[in-house]
RNA sequence: GCGCCCAUAGCUCAACUGGAUAGAGCAUCGCCCUUCUAAGGCGAGGGUUUCAGGUUCGAAUCCUGAUGGGCGCGCCA
């Protein structure tokens, strides 16, 4: 389907955008001249042009790199792969300058493997402290700018466990985004306009009569939540009784509601809607209209803001409608006939582009639909000079996808230009058991008890943990569980142990000298010190991976399997030790360790404690 | 009915986007603390990658079909 089309990511070869000092980018040069050198050969003809692929190889026996070139060009050059695997060895080896390299050897099926010195592999070790908390960065972005737009939940109520995926997964993305070399805005964007908001305006008005002492059945469509109370209380600490009036005249010629006879609990809370704005008038409805949208939406900044997750916009939709912005975009699509009339009602023709059918713009009672408010509003956004948009959906919206691009197409902007990424819900556990959820009767978790049951840190990392659009099962009890079973702590441990190694040398007097250190990395000559050295060559080229293909479960698995290492090596030896020069080798290594560590946990948001 | 997503060890999930013997954690079993934090390490067992075909040097990954699960198919937001 068109419109799940190329990502953007994908024009990019993962190699060419490395540092040049990368072992791996050297090795792809190499290659590169080996292919140039085979083509004025003739082995291979003139207009080959292969995407040289060199991998980390999985097993320590296949050296350090591998690259299957051998194998991709095997039907080009009319050659067996091992055959051809040969030649290309012997021209590498006739190059004079890879003194990094050890030596080069042919495996399985045509496999070039590449050993790498030490000498090399401990490079890394430097680089890190020179670029310190900018270790990882590149410029894959190429300063594009990005619109990260996610959460976006309806402001009617606190958010809960399920906004909270698609806020640690989005948070994620803009981070690691812009350490690949984007420029991001992250944006929420707010529905503070629409029939929900009347309805929670109107919720909160007959609280507070209740509250003033009238007496009358809520609405059965009303919102029900105990925050509802506490706004009430609040616009009657205010405003005192000025907003009260008679129930019996809040209530008469209001449709009964639901279970009543000629009950319809829709054109109920409709009638008390237009009864609400008719008895309080234009300003005081906009009174409790304003506090029920400021009180909630305090709450979910203050909330998101406990949750390390913050934006530079919080976008309006009622201003997209004050500023004329939505007249503007159906204007343009009516000049450009991508609109008609049928049933009193405004159509676009999505259908045009691919959706299943046309979809509604404006009613037949004149009110703008959502989807209206939506075309306006990401015109808006490449209006407002972004290059690529990103918008993080719960996944039961995938089907709005088509028409959005759709409208996209229709006002004569770049559809591809809008990435929209898909987010599963989680499930939550306690306890083995399954928690039930229902928005309805205001049975849900919150993201707020979330965050008080488990923390920020261990939520956070659960959450990005799994691909987005993976279903997770989110165990509420491992989460908070303070021990071994615990990934998040496997990490911070690893970290503070490195804090605590590095604090106990300096009270002995036998602090890391840094420069010292440097200068004896050749004394590291244990495995695990060239795994963890490997290891952390590894980063830049994570971080890239993760950024084009928005998969910040990229870094957790990154981090995991770097913390291992640094667990397996402090179980393997000693690192304050009489030896100065193995000493400060070892801690030298060990102290990049520690920046890796953290420049990785805060693309994730999760905190790099010192002590645990 | 149509469309989208998903299916990998007993459980929860990875797999560098088509590469070598499919890997981790949990759970199970056996070792390692008078040594810088055992919230740790080392090792063992555990697999026809749901099934059936196809594409090629090579498939968990791509194509077709089947089965099972989630979601969507409003003049709701």
């Amino acid at each position: 389907m068109a419109f799940f089309s190329v990502r953007y990511s994908e024009a990019l070869p993962i190699q060419l955008i490395l540092r040049e000092s990368s072992m791996k980018q050297q090795i792809v040069q190499i290659l590169m001249n080996v292919v140039q050198q085979l083509k004025e050969e003739g082995i291979l003809p003139e207009d080959t042009n292969p995407r040289i692929n060199v991998e980390n190889t999985r097993d320590k026996a296949h050296g350090d790199l591998a690259t299957n070139l051998a194998m991709m060009l095997t039907k080009s050059a009319g050659l067996p792969p091992r055959a051809l695997a040969e030649k290309i060895v012997a021209l590498i080896e006739a190059m004079a300058d890879q003194k990094s390299v050890e030596k080069v050897e042919i495996a399985g099926p045509g496999f070039i493997n590449f050993f790498v010195k030490d000498d090399a592999k401990f490079a890394v070790v430097e680089t890190v402290f020179a670029q310190a908390q900018d270790f990882g960065r590149c410029n894959v972005g190429q300063g594009k700018s990005v619109l990260v737009e996610f959460v976006s939940a309806n402001p009617t109520g606190p958010l809960h466990v399920g906004h909270g995926r698609g806020a640690a997964y989005g948070a994620s993305v803009a981070n690691l985004l812009e350490v690949a070399g984007f420029e991001v805005d992250k944006e929420y964007y707010v529905n503070d306009a629409g029939r929900q908001m009347d309805i929670l305006a109107t919720s909160v008005w007959l609280r507070y009569l209740a509250l003033c002492g009238e007496e009358f059945t809520f609405p059965s469509n009303g919102y029900k939540g105990e925050y509802i109370f506490d706004i009430s209380a609040e616009l009657q600490r205010e405003h005192g009784e000025t907003l009260r009036k008679p129930a019996f005249e809040v209530f008469t010629g209001v449709c009964a509601d639901e279970g009543q006879t000629d009950g319809d609990k829709e054109k109920h809370i409709d009638d008390l809607i237009a009864k609400a704005k008719n008895l309080l008038g234009a300003h005081h409805y906009e009174t409790v209209f304003s506090l029920a949208l400021n009180s909630i939406l305090g709450d979910i900044k203050e909330d998101l803001h406990g949750f390390n997750v913050t934006f530079e916009n919080w976008f309006s939709e009622r201003s997209l409608m004050e500023t004329g912005v939505i007249d503007a975009a159906l204007e343009k699509l009516q000049a450009a006939d991508k609109v008609y009339e049928k049933n009193g009602a405004l159509w676009f023709r999505s259908t045009e582009y691919g959706d299943e059918k046309d979809r509604v713009v404006v009613r037949d009672n004149g009110l703008k639909t959502y989807f209206a408010s939506d075309i306006a509003y990401h015109f808006n956004k490449l209006e407002r000079g972004f290059d690529i948009l990103i918008d993080v959906w719960g996944s039961d919206h995938h089907g709005y996808v088509p028409r959005v691009k759709a409208a996209m197409q229709a006002l004569e902007t770049n559809p591809d230009a809008l990435e929209v990424l898909l987010v599963q819900f989680a499930i939550l556990y306690r306890g083995g058991e399954k928690l039930a959820m229902s928005t309805r009767s205001g049975q849900f978790v919150t993201l707020r008890e979330l965050r008080e049951e488990v923390g920020t840190d261990a939520a956070r990392f659960f959450y990005v943990q799994r691909k987005s659009e993976q279903h997770m099962d989110f165990d509420l009890d491992l989460a908070k569980s303070k021990s071994n079973e615990n990934p998040v702590y496997y990490i911070q441990y690893a970290h503070a142990r490195i804090c605590s190694v590095l604090a106990q040398a300096s009270e002995k007097g036998l602090a890391l000298d840094k420069s010292a250190g440097l200068a004896a990395l050749d004394k590291l000559e244990l495995e695990q010190e060239a795994a963890l050295a490997v290891q952390l060559a590894k980063y830049p080229e994570v971080i890239a991976r993760a950024a084009l293909a928005y998969e910040p479960h990229q870094i957790a698995y990154y981090l995991k399997d770097l913390a291992h290492g640094l667990h397996s090596y402090y179980n393997a030896s000693q690192f304050i030790v009489e030896d100065s020069a193995v000493r400060n080798a070892r801690l030298t290594l060990v102290l990049a360790v520690q920046q890796v560590l953290q420049n990785g946990l805060a693309i994730l948001g999760v905190s790099a404690p010192e002590k645990m």
